[in-house]
DNA sequence: TAGTACCTGAGTAATTTAGTAGGTTATTAT
DNA sequence: ATAATAACCTACTAAATTACTCAGGTACTA
């Protein structure tokens, strides 16, 4: 599991053709344009969004690409997922590496984390990431109970 | 928001302090050998827990690094946060750098992820990691209608 | 058949990650 | 006191990843 700015690009840009779903398939160029993103740079992260069968690309004049199903039909975590192929688990895969009982345990649990963060992103459409309804639902129901403030740097005032 | 292997050592290791938050506190050379983390490199990041009133370092024989604050006060964002300084949101902080309102829009929206996800880990303290209850529960609750299987490459059979 | 736009691949600068090396300072136990 | 211990600090380096560029090709449509 990976979550950087490469997994923003492609959420944004697959954003960019949800709106305009309706209306025919975009050129990388207008993405690259309206994002402020390097075309070359588009194009990479296509292929692996057409490899997983995200868009689906037109050519010829008129071309662009489109989304290969509704906005309804592709999760966040599908977004990310396509771009960030590693997804690198526990990078001890079962017995690799693993000596003590102790770090397999830690591993695990850190696995558990990242599959719940997928689930997490599962549930979030294209089309309800611009409804912003069923999102906020989903978040504000989970928050109810245990709620811990951000933690922020403490300035330890030592003045030299 | 990042999330990478830099955060699951962090994370990591704080699991490891709350494991034996009655014990004393545990060194950081404990932990490299457990975890199989560099020592320089466990340094780094606890300087950063540190800063942010995570964990509190004693000196001298018998000394090494302890909670803070107990585990059910220690969430997963809090980790995350503490060493993934920049969480570098829009970086178009406002009116920097945005022409038209398309630009923006994508940006608020991506902006308003990254909060989501934020507010999720949120939810999941050291202690809850490792009853491994609540979590699941919240996830069971969040995943229980719209549910969207994660996406596989499609292995076009294009054989040369 | 010309133009558009996808598609491919190689290469590169900047950044981040992960680790090394070498020290200093505070604390505890002998 | 002194020696051992472990946090603390600074600087450097290798590897990986990210973001981008360049230079072509290929498929499609008007």
């Amino acid at each position: 599991m990976r979550l950087s700015t490469k997994g923003r690009y492609a959420v944004t840009a697959m954003l960019d053709l949800a709106i305009h779903y309706d209306e025919g398939p975009v050129t990388l160029a207008d993405i690259s344009g309206n994002q402020a993103i390097s075309l070359s740079y588009l194009e990479q992260l296509f292929v692996r969004l057409k490899k997983y069968g995200l868009v689906e690309g037109l050519r010829g004049p008129g071309g662009g690409y489109r989304l290969a199903r509704s906005p309804e039909e592709i999760s966040i975590a599908q977004v990310i997922n396509a771009i960030g192929e590693g997804i690198d688990v526990t990078q001890c895969g079962g017995s690799e590496d693993c000596q003590d009982g102790e770090r397999c345990l830690t591993h695990a649990l850190w696995d558990k984390l990242g599959k719940e963060i997928q689930g997490f992103m599962n549930g979030i459409t294209l089309a309800g990431f611009l409804k912003r309804d069923k999102v906020s639902a989903v978040v504000r129901r989970q928050q109810a109970d245990h709620a811990i403030p951000v933690a922020e740097p403490v300035l330890n005032k030592t003045v030299a």
